[in-house]
DNA sequence: TTGTAATATAACTGTAAAGTTATATTACAA
DNA sequence: TTGTAATATAACTTTACAGTTATATTACAA
């Protein structure tokens, strides 16, 4: 029968979908940037990036290295993993499902063939 | 250089990130359908089931089929071959990005030793 | 043709989260 | 020790969206 699933966690998920989060991800894919760096860059105030920044890291997608007075905030690379894999096994199951769904249509075929 | 890199539409991504919406997907993975029979799995009422499949709907993940005066809903397969690779050839440019840096560090190693 | 089952949608309410403004905290330099 | 730069956070406003209630639409069966 079809697989055990891991389910996706919706949170991570959320954090993110909002627009400015994704561009901070995607900004950070280049390496560490600060907080001021951020807000610069993606024209944001800084509370609103820091608050940003907080949901990002609170959803365990980055953390943070404190230097001096300034914060450097880097990706963990686990949630990427993590949903690489679901959408992987999500597809296996999809096509799996398919599958047999042909060998019970076979199977019907077979059947009334052994029925002629 | 780090290659071009496509960005994942967050509004996609919203419409999976909501816990009700991710149960219809889960639900989906087995065969598509109607409408009445997820309100009930899911416990859910009939608008906000049909609310949720819109959302689904208007985002590519769910297509509709109708029959008679029930309408099938079921998944599309394209969105998570689309995430799967995002997330792929995230993973992809953030090992390369270390690499890089690698390369640089070894660069400054070899400086000091023709120096020394 | 009337009644009913399945679904969609409009209109509404409540809440959570985005975004802003003002203030607190920390580290450092003059 | 005072001033400043970098960041966090509290308090607030606004907006978006989840969820509900009531109604409209469609297909079919009696």
């Amino acid at each position: 029968m079809l697989g055990k699933f891991k389910s996706l966690d919706t949170s991570m998920l959320s954090a993110l979908a909002e627009p400015n989060r994704m561009a901070i991800v995607e900004l950070l894919r280049d390496g560490p940037l600060t907080v001021g760096e951020i807000a610069n860059q993606l024209e944001l105030s800084q509370p609103h990036t820091s608050k940003h920044l907080k949901v990002l890291s609170d959803n365990g997608i980055v953390e943070v290295k404190p230097e001096a007075n300034r914060r450097y905030y880097k990706l963990r690379p686990e949630p990427f993993q993590v949903i690489e894999y679901w959408a992987t096994s999500f597809q296996k199951h999809m096509e799996k499902r398919l599958d047999n769904l042909d060998d019970y249509v076979q199977e019907l075929k077979n059947k009334r063939k052994r029925e002629e």
